[in-house]
DNA sequence: CTCAACCTTGCGATCGATGGCAAGGTGAAT
DNA sequence: ATTCACCTTGCCATCGATCGCAAGGTTGAG
């Protein structure tokens, strides 16, 4: 059905071999063959087929990302940035829906990897803890995103337990003491409660377990249950601090059916700087990591190990910084201090521009404004 | 390094030939000689290699998944349910990005498509119109999502401009007739447009272009901008229907802003029931297409054709529902009336339970309770 | 004329699994 | 002893592109 090299070649009276040398920029080719070859290509809309070329050159141009989810905006967010990593250099991603499930997180590892079918896997794990990665040793390069494994893998992430202190530090600064955190009970949620703790400790706040309320998962679902749990038990928090911005979202319904005014009567912070937390009511105070800067360093490094690089399993920690918004320091707070508090990339381009959210009037309707063009008032 | 077929038969002390009969359940192989066979290739943690399979097979177990984005909840919950129904199957699922951009759709169904790489795919195209997309002709299978396009694809969707009528009805049964539209101008928003229209057409109001506020895109961004644009101008609806939920809770967002409350001063209807849409504050009204369905018809349909269906292209219409919630019906209005508007699977499991929501007090805390443990009441 | 640089080609092995074919080998039934 | 059903095998072509090798061709410079 579909043309091969050797169609190609019949057609445009040459042989197969040179065909190759045309597709692959081998040095001697004359440009009137590259020429009459190259026509033959169009015309047939001959591809070469990439199956056979990767079965000879042993790489499929393919990479294996394993995310435990696509509904948990990071994730998919994530997910997005390291696609389009990928495709930049030449890749495509194979998406593998773990669900956080260790099972199928070593399926994935152990047999999954074992396929010749990626040529690198893009890895983060949920499911397993540090010991069980510890054992597996992996056919193909890997790099893990999320918390730093002990195995010997190169790790991408960012310094979770210091941005978590960031987080809560900053609650502290706000006046808040009753600070309640939800979602220790996963992958890097461990290690943002540490960072909460350790805040806590550092501003001489005793650790409250009653003001802990562990959630497995991360789904807008498990913050608002983990949220009402603590309200439904009395347990009356100033400030929460979600470990991650889903479950900060889902939190902030809860506040809101009870009737809680957020930040007034219980500030949240989240983590991972979602595109939806900018829209939330109120818009959300959270850690932002630099995903785009994750995903490159992530293909690159995986590219690398893929050429050969035979050095040992870097931890390489990306930036991240706090992003103060309404659900810390409130509607008064953003409208009195005009601060650029925020940066609002727009998804579609890239370029950063700074601006205040959260004003509620005095918008100066310049005909086809954007909505953030009061920035510049 | 890995092993091969060869080296399982060396291993096992049989051939090769006896080795693929066992891969395949050839059926005269003896009990006693497929067990050795599979020991081999357990010790020698054998994987065939697929990419030798598929040259051999013509096929690669691969699907190929094109949806503009990641980052708008829809496509993240749509890829999502789809990589679940493909899994089922045992094929892998090659995500591709094509950021609704008519060139890169068209490269991919031209270009990407003839790469044999893919044994089908999955298409959600929204920059090519129906024109564009009558021309392309495509050597593998492919299912499209979104709107029904002209050319001789199978297709699968809801009836676009029905349940766009059905919203609006919605919003003019709740006594609203200044309703404005945001998102026009991409792929569905065209037919969910002429939905609204109609809607209207049917219950005698006037089609006003001053209430249309296209969007090109449908991020959240462009539902606040849309949305503010409409409140500088001038114009004041009561109602807004958004041709998709995230542009939903970017105009709920501008909304807030500008001190409007929703829904007593304007209502708000989305598409697509996105899972955000359940806790945005307030709840999102929307239109709910059977998503599971759609991604479980869509692989269904692409094995079908796989596997040599050559009947004519079929145009499958899902099921789809209005769900009101507090964008429209408000607080009051759902805690006066505790009818079982909601559906809320929890994403792991696929239990469905009735549950009302946005009820701000008087919740029983039973030990455990789930959030919407109140459904009860 | 000779040599070298440049271009093109046919041949054939290679990647790893598949599977047709014919040829054997069992053991049991006829 | 013969037939037959059952099991196992070696051999080889196949999928399509890649690439080394040797050989043959054309130039033009020396």
């Amino acid at each position: 059905m579909a043309a091969t090299i050797h169609d190609v070649a019949r057609h445009a009276g040459v042989s197969s071999r040179t065909v190759t040398n045309v597709l692959n920029d081998y040095k001697w080719v004359s440009d009137e063959t590259r020429r009459r070859v190259r026509r033959s290509i169009d015309e047939l809309e001959f591809v070469p087929n990439p199956v056979a070329r990767n079965l000879r050159l042993g790489r499929t141009g393919l990479l294996a990302l394993a995310v435990p989810n696509l509904m948990a905006s990071y994730f998919a967010e994530l997910s997005e940035a390291l696609v389009d990593a990928a495709t930049l250099r030449g890749f495509g991603v194979v998406i593998e829906l773990t669900k956080a499930d260790p099972a199928e997180e070593l399926r994935l590892l152990a047999t999954r990897a074992r396929s010749r079918l990626f040529d690198g896997l893009i890895f983060s794990p949920l499911g397993l803890g540090p010991r069980e990665l510890h054992e597996v040793k992996c056919m193909l390069p890997v790099v893990m995103l999320g918390e730093r494994v002990h195995g010997d893998f190169d790790h991408v992430g960012v310094d979770n337990v210091q941005a978590a202190a960031d987080a809560v530090e900053h609650l502290i600064a706000m006046g808040r003491r009753r600070i309640a955190v939800i979602g220790r009970d996963n992958g890097t949620g461990i290690y943002r409660t540490e960072g909460y703790r350790r805040a806590l400790e550092h501003a001489g706040i005793v650790y409250d377990e009653s003001l802990v309320a562990p959630t497995s998962n991360y789904f807008l679902d498990d913050g608002s249950a983990a949220m009402a749990h603590l309200l439904d038990q009395g347990v009356m928090p100033d400030a929460v601090f979600c470990c991650n911005d889903t479950l900060a979202i889902g939190a902030l319904r809860t506040l809101f059916e009870h009737g809680l005014h957020v930040p007034n009567d219980v500030a949240v912070v989240g983590f991972d700087d979602v595109d939806d937390g900018r829209y939330a009511i109120p818009s959300l105070t959270t850690i932002a990591p630099d995903k785009a800067g994750l995903a490159a360093m992530a293909v690159d490094r995986l590219v690398r190990r893929m050429d050969g690089d035979t050095s040992p399993a870097a931890d390489l920690v990306i930036p991240h910084r706090l992003v103060v918004r309404e659900s810390t320091a409130g509607l008064a707070a953003e409208r009195a201090t005009p601060r650029a508090h925020q940066r609002r990339p727009r998804p579609a381009a890239s370029t950063t521009r700074q601006a205040t959210s959260g004003v509620a009037s005095k918008r100066p309707s310049r005909s086809g404004a954007r909505r953030d063009g009061t920035g510049t008032s």
